[in-house]
Formats: C-alpha cells, sequence, structure tokens
DNA sequence: TTAGGGTTAG
C-alpha cells in the first residue's frame, strides 16, 4: 500500500490520523478545518483515502454536510467507507430532509455498483426510522438479507428500531428480537422503547425484569430512562417509585438523562410534587430538565407555576430550548395567557428559533385557545404543507370558538389536499357538526372514520354518539354508544344529555343507574344533565333525592348549573314557593340570584302567578339585571296587574341602563344556503311566499282545533317588540 | 489502524 509522497514520514500519518481522530470525536471544526487546509496544501490526503475518509467523517460529525459532501466529491478512488461516513452522517441529523438525502445517496451509490455492508445498512434503517417509510424498509432489509449483513448486531438493532417505529409491528420486531444471533444493551433499549411507545407498558417491563435479573451487564442509563418513560402513566406510579428507588441505588440517577425521565415519569403520573422533588434533586439541571418540569405543571393544569418555573430559570441563567418554549406557550394556553403567550412568541423570534412544525403547532394552539383565531390562522398559513397535528390544531381551534363553519370549510380542504386525518381530527369536526347539528355531515364524517379505519374508542365513539345525540338521531346515539368497546365518564355524560335534551328523561335517569353500576363516578355535568331530566320529566322528589346524594354520597360541591336546574324543576312544576325558598337558601352558596331568579319569573309567567313574578322581577332590577327580557317580562306582568305606574317606571330603568331589546331571529340551511329571518322581517326575497305558507299553515292549525292562548302577558310582550 | 445502532424534553 502506499502511503503517498516519500518525503511524508511514517510517524507524520500517525500523528495526523490522531489529529483527525481527536478533532472529530470533540467536535472541534475549526481546527479539524484549518487541518484540512493543511492537507489541500500539502496534497497528502489524496495519496490516501483513510485520511481523505477522516476528513469526511469530521464534517459529518461536526454537522457539516455540505462541507463533507464537497470532500466526498474530491475523492477520486472512493471506496464503500467514503460512502458510509456520508450517509450516516446525515442519517445521524434525525431528520426527514437528511433521511431522504440518505435514501438518494443510497441510490447512487448501487447505481455506481458499490457494494453496501453492514456500516451502510445501520445508517439506512436509521434513516428509514426516521421516516417512518415501512416500504423503502421492507426493500432495505431484503437487501440486507440477500448480502448477510443482518446478522450483525448493530444492523439488528437499527432494523429494530426501524420496526419499532414504523408502529403496529411490535410483534415482528419482538420475533426479530427474539432471534437475533447477538443481543446488547441497544437491542434491550430498542424494544422496551419500542413498547413505550406503543403504550405496551406490561411488555416493556416484562423486559426491564429480564435485562436486571439476568443480564446486568447489559444495564444502563438508557435502559432506565426508556422503561420510565413507558410506565408515565398513573396507575404505574408504584413502579416508578420502585425504578426511581433501583435508579438512585445503583448510581444512574445521577445521570441528567434518568434524572429528566424521573422528572418526567412523575410528572405524566400526575404527582407533581414527586416530579418537583426530582427536579430539586437534580444535580445537574439542562434545559430538558426545566422542560420536563415546566411542561408537566403545565399539563397538569397548573400554569401560573408552570409560568414563574420558566422565569426562575430565566434567573437561573439557563437558556431555555425551543421545548421549553413551547412548554410554556402550552401552559399559556390552558391559562388564556394571551399577553404571556405572545411574550413567547417574541422569545422565539430573538432566539431565532426556526419555526417548525410542532412550534407553530405550539402558537397556533396558544392564539386559538386564547381566543385570538386570526392570528392562530395566520401562524397555520405560514407553512406551505401543514402536517395533520396543525391542521388539527387549527380546525380544534375553529369549533373552540363556535366558529364551525370554518373548522367544516378547513376540514373539506384538508380532505381536498390528500391530507389524511388522524383521530383528533375527527372528535374536532364531529364536535363542530355537534353545535351546527348538521346531521347531514356527521353521518359523512362517519363514513370517513369507517372508511380510515378509526375504531369506536374513546374519544371518537363518544364524539360520534354525541353528534347523533344532539341532533336528534338518539337511536344512532345509542347504537354507537352500546358499540363503543369501553365506555368513560364524557360518553356517559353526552349520551345522557342526548337523551334528556330530546324529551326522554326516564332513559337519561335509567343510564345513569347503569353509569353508577358499571362503576364510573360521576361529576358535575352527569348531575347537570339528570337534574335537568328530571326538571323536564316532572320528577320533583326524585329530583330533590338526587340534589341531595351528589354532595352526601359524591362530595360534589353544587354549581350554578345545578340551582338553575333545580329552580328550573320547581318552576315547570308550578311549585313556585318552593322556588322561591330554594334561591334565597341557596343564595348563601353560590353568587347565582341574576340567573335563578330569571328562571322563577318565567316559570310565574307561564303559571300567571303575577304577584310573584313581579317579587321576581324586582329582585332582578336590585341586582341590576343586564338582560332585555327580564324587563319585558316585568312590565307585562305589571301591565296585567293594572300597575301602569311599575310599568313605566320598569321602561325608564331600561332605558338608564342602556339595555336593549335584540330581535328575535332564527335561521335554517337549505341547500348548503343559510336563510336568516328577523322579527317583522321584510327583506327574505321569497317574503310573500313564506308569508303565505305561514297563514296556510296557521289556519290548517286553526281547523284542526288549535287554540292559541292569549295571555294578556304574553300579548303585551309582543306590544314591546314593535 | 477511516465508517454504523438505542434514551429523556414537543
Amino acid at each position: 500500500m502506499s502511503y503517498g509522497p516519500s518525503s511524508v514520514a511514517l510517524e507524520s500519518f500517525a500523528s495526523l490520523f490522531t489529529k483527525i481522530l481527536h478533532y472529530t470525536q470533540h467536535k472541534n471544526l475549526p481546527k479539524g478545518q484549518s487541518l484540512h487546509a493543511h492537507l489541500i496544501k500539502t496534497d497528502i490526503s489524496s495519496s490516501c483515502i483513510y485520511l481523505s475518509n477522516s476528513i469526511v467523517n469530521l464534517y459529518a460529525k461536526c454537522h457539516c454536510l455540505f462541507d463533507a459532501h464537497l470532500a466526498f466529491q474530491e475523492i477520486q478512488n472512493k471506496d464503500i467507507v467514503s460512502w458510509n461516513c456520508l450517509i450516516n452522517g446525515y442519517s445521524q441529523l434525525g431528520r426527514r430532509d437528511s433521511s431522504i438525502s440518505v435514501l438518494n445517496l443510497f441510490k447512487q451509490m448501487r447505481r455506481e455498483n458499490y457494494l453496501p455492508n453492514p456500516h451502510t445498512f445501520s445508517g439506512i434503517f436509521t434513516a428509514v426510522s426516521t421516516l417512518e417509510d415501512a416500504f423503502s424498509g421492507k426493500q432495505a432489509h431484503c437487501l440486507g438479507f440477500k448480502l448477510g449483513c443482518l446478522s450483525d448486531v448493530f444492523v439488528g438493532s437499527s432494523l429494530l428500531n426501524m420496526y419499532c417505529k414504523a408502529g403496529g409491528h411490535l410483534v415482528d420486531a419482538r420475533k426479530m428480537f427474539d432471534e437475533m444471533p447477538e443481543r446488547n444493551s441497544v437491542s434491550w433499549t430498542t424494544m422496551i422503547s419500542g413498547y413505550a411507545t406503543q403504550r405496551l407498558v406490561k411488555e416493556a417491563l416484562g423486559m426491564f425484569r429480564v435485562i436486571l435479573w439476568e443480564r446486568g451487564q447489559d444495564v444502563n442509563e438508557f435502559v432506565f430512562t426508556s422503561v420510565l418513560s413507558a410506565i408515565a402513566l398513573p396507575e404505574f406510579i408504584y413502579v416508578g417509585k420502585q425504578i426511581h428507588g433501583f435508579s438512585l441505588k445503583n448510581g444512574f440517577l445521577w445521570t441528567v438523562s434518568v434524572a429528566n425521565a424521573t422528572v418526567t415519569m412523575y410528572a405524566k403520573c400526575g404527582s407533581l410534587d414527586d416530579a418537583c422533588w426530582a427536579f430539586e434533586l437534580s444535580s445537574e439541571k439542562n434545559s430538558i430538565t426545566w422542560s420536563a418540569i415546566i411542561t408537566g405543571y403545565a399539563q397538569n393544569g397548573d400554569c401560573m407555576k408552570a409560568l414563574k418555573l420558566f422565569s426562575e430559570m430565566h434567573l437561573c441563567g439557563m437558556n431555555p430550548s425551543e421545548y421549553t418554549l413551547v412548554g410554556v406557550l402550552n401552559a399559556c394556553s390552558d391559562f388564556d395567557a394571551l399577553r404571556e403567550g405572545k411574550q413567547v412568541h417574541g422569545y422565539l423570534i430573538k432566539l431565532g428559533f426556526v419555526p417548525q412544525m410542532y412550534i407553530l403547532t405550539a402558537l397556533v394552539d396558544m392564539y386559538a385557545k386564547c381566543g385570538n383565531v386570526t392570528d392562530a390562522r395566520r401562524g397555520f398559513d405560514y407553512l406551505k404543507e401543514p402536517d395533520i397535528v396543525l391542521w388539527t390544531s387549527m380546525i380544534a381551534g375553529y369549533v373552540n370558538n363556535g366558529d364551525n363553519e370554518n373548522a367544516m370549510g378547513m376540514y373539506c380542504r384538508l380532505l381536498m389536499e390528500g391530507v389524511v386525518p388522524n383521530e383528533l381530527t375527527m372528535v374536532s369536526v364531529l364536535k363542530a357538526c355537534s353545535s351546527l347539528a348538521a346531521l347531514e355531515q356527521g353521518k359523512q364524517i362517519h363514513a370517513h372514520i369507517v372508511k380510515h379505519g378509526f375504531s369506536l374508542e374513546v374519544p371518537i365513539g363518544s364524539a360520534l354518539s354525541t353528534m347523533y345525540a344532539k341532533s336528534g338521531s338518539l337511536h344512532e346515539g345509542d347504537l354507537v354508544f352500546r358499540r363503543m368497546p369501553a365506555r368513560d365518564l364524557v360518553s356517559w355524560n353526552s349520551m345522557m344529555s342526548g337523551l334528556s335534551q330530546n324529551g326522554r328523561g326516564v332513559e337519561a335517569l335509567e343510564l345513569f343507574e347503569e353509569m353508577l353500576l358499571d362503576g364510573t363516578r360521576p361529576d358535575y355535568v352527569t348531575f347537570v344533565n339528570i337534574l335537568s331530566a328530571c326538571s323536564h320529566m316532572g320528577l320533583v322528589k326524585r329530583g330533590w333525592k338526587i340534589f341531595k346524594m351528589m354532595s352526601y354520597e359524591f362530595g360534589i360541591e353544587p354549581r350554578l348549573e345545578h340551582f338553575a336546574c333545580m329552580v328550573d324543576m320547581f318552576g315547570r312544576a308550578g311549585k313556585l314557593y318552593e322556588a322561591k325558598e330554594f334561591i334565597e337558601s341557596a343564595a348563601n352558596h353560590v353568587d347565582c340570584g341574576l340567573c335563578l331568579w330569571r328562571i322563577l319569573l318565567s316559570a310565574c309567567r307561564n303559571y300567571r302567578n303575577y304577584e310573584l313574578g313581579a317579587y321576581a322581577g324586582e329582585k332582578l332590577m336590585e341586582l341590576g339585571s343586564q338582560e332585555s327580557s327580564a324587563y319585558v317580562l316585568l312590565s307585562s306582568i305589571y301591565s296585567a296587574l293594572g300597575r301602569l305606574e311599575d310599568v313605566e317606571r320598569v321602561r325608564r330603568l331600561m332605558n338608564l341602563r342602556g339595555v336593549s331589546k335584540e330581535p328575535g331571529c332564527s335561521w335554517i340551511e337549505l341547500k348548503s344556503q343559510f336563510h336568516v329571518f328577523v322579527v317583522g322581517d321584510q327583506l327574505h326575497a321569497q317574503i310573500v311566499d313564506i308569508r303565505e305558507e305561514l297563514w296556510r299553515l296557521s289556519k290548517l292549525m286553526k281547523d284542526e282545533g288549535y287554540k292559541p292562548d292569549f295571555d294578556p302577558c304574553l300579548e303585551l310582550e309582543g306590544v314591546m317588540d314593535i
């Protein structure tokens, strides 16, 4: 073998190699560059393929793929190592674009008839894992098999990782793992984290136990971090504590990655005290440690604490990573903290973070959840090819801000652009359909759910049965509900609410009993539903019993909604004085007079109890009601009682307080067009035809014996409309 | 005496 110009001594080569290796290992780019310059000047490297490859490797390890590529192209007599240095340089970046480059380089290499070896395949499988491209993965797998490269433990582990990441291939992956001729700690960790991503906790724990008791030599910090992420669920907190103790005893907790995984595990288990404790005790905090605790508080609903920790982090002189900022943005979203959210947005720009997909998703989410849909949309429009998570955030943003039409429009656009919706997309559009009572569109979404193979598990099943129930299709709603493999509290609640709202109170109550037998613990929403069912069915005794049971048996303090249901229940049953007493006793619990007296006032109108109605109305006046209907009703009641001075007084009060009556309005959607009507409407293009039809229908009703209710109070209310 | 795999934060 030639070592180049004879003037260069053999030991000089040795020293050059040592230097390059050292700079590569320590990612010392400036020193590496000057060495490269020296090599070019003396023309040493062109004669030695080892040196040229090492230069490519140096740039690749320093993440300078552009320079690595240039150095690669300069090599006249490339060998497989030259290709591998470049391919692995790209694959180690772990990005989509770089992984695509890996596959292109691989194709080019094959065209130029270079034979891949195990080093090549580990890079290829890693790139395919990043791309989650099962097709290319299988092709490469076949080639690797043909060339006999799969028995290598590096190739085996990267192939295992590829099948784990592709998802849904865990059984194949496990088979592959069991059949591997050689396994080491990396193969074990890959399998454990494969189970972790699929939330197969028991399987992950099983592997952890084996490695712990049978293969102690393979236990390292990677094993701990992956098993900790696998068990990060509230029901496994005791296992988490054992592993925490074990890692402490064996000295792994002092590794920053294990400490971080421990903080995250406790936070995801919902045990913030333990997370905080692990955070405080961690000897070496990096931005991941801070992100873990900040995100933990944000996800557990203590957004104030999350924001406070962020400023503490700042005071400690620790620079946030983009992940920290995403965690803080999430805290702002749930805390409705638009001002702080905007500050973080500014921070992201200031620190020069490239607006990647997940950062934009967090921003869109924050703006939408803080009610600023316009800015959320600007964030969405920033990227040319938003991923499904970003689409879903935007759609959910519209739904949560009540703009269901735009949500549906976005969903149609998504389908037209060929994007495949995910579970959460379907849940959001189903919510939009529920709010619009758009049964036809809801059925189409149901068809998409079947087409895309989503199961009826929570949350899709729940959203679907709610959509049917709220659109009045209780039979279909019930069918979906019964076919769900498991129901959570929300699914029970929504089905109950559907039944209750559609006049099927008895069935709602039966469902409540069934839910208790099923072992599901009711929440305050459950009680709103069943109290409302009692109210509509006139079941006063039952309602009272349930209202008391709520706090005695379930420890749920009554809220405004529950008090309102009770007053409505008494009111509908004509028990007006009981309602009055109830309101007066409830006044000790919550400040809800405005709402409760208003309900009683309507009930008094319905039962023509004008004296009590006047009493309730005066209470509303005292409380400074801003609802026009309260003033209108009270003045009508005074009219009916002949107390004209009071009529005048109430009207004056209404003017004085600037309360104005909004005209009644209704709308209907026909053939994708909305027809809106307001009181005394003359503007609709077909108003003449509409009036004729109304007249025909009124006549038909009268002919069939319908007698309109001439309540003086109702009549006067009509007079006030003009 | 050049090249490869796995973990934690979203």
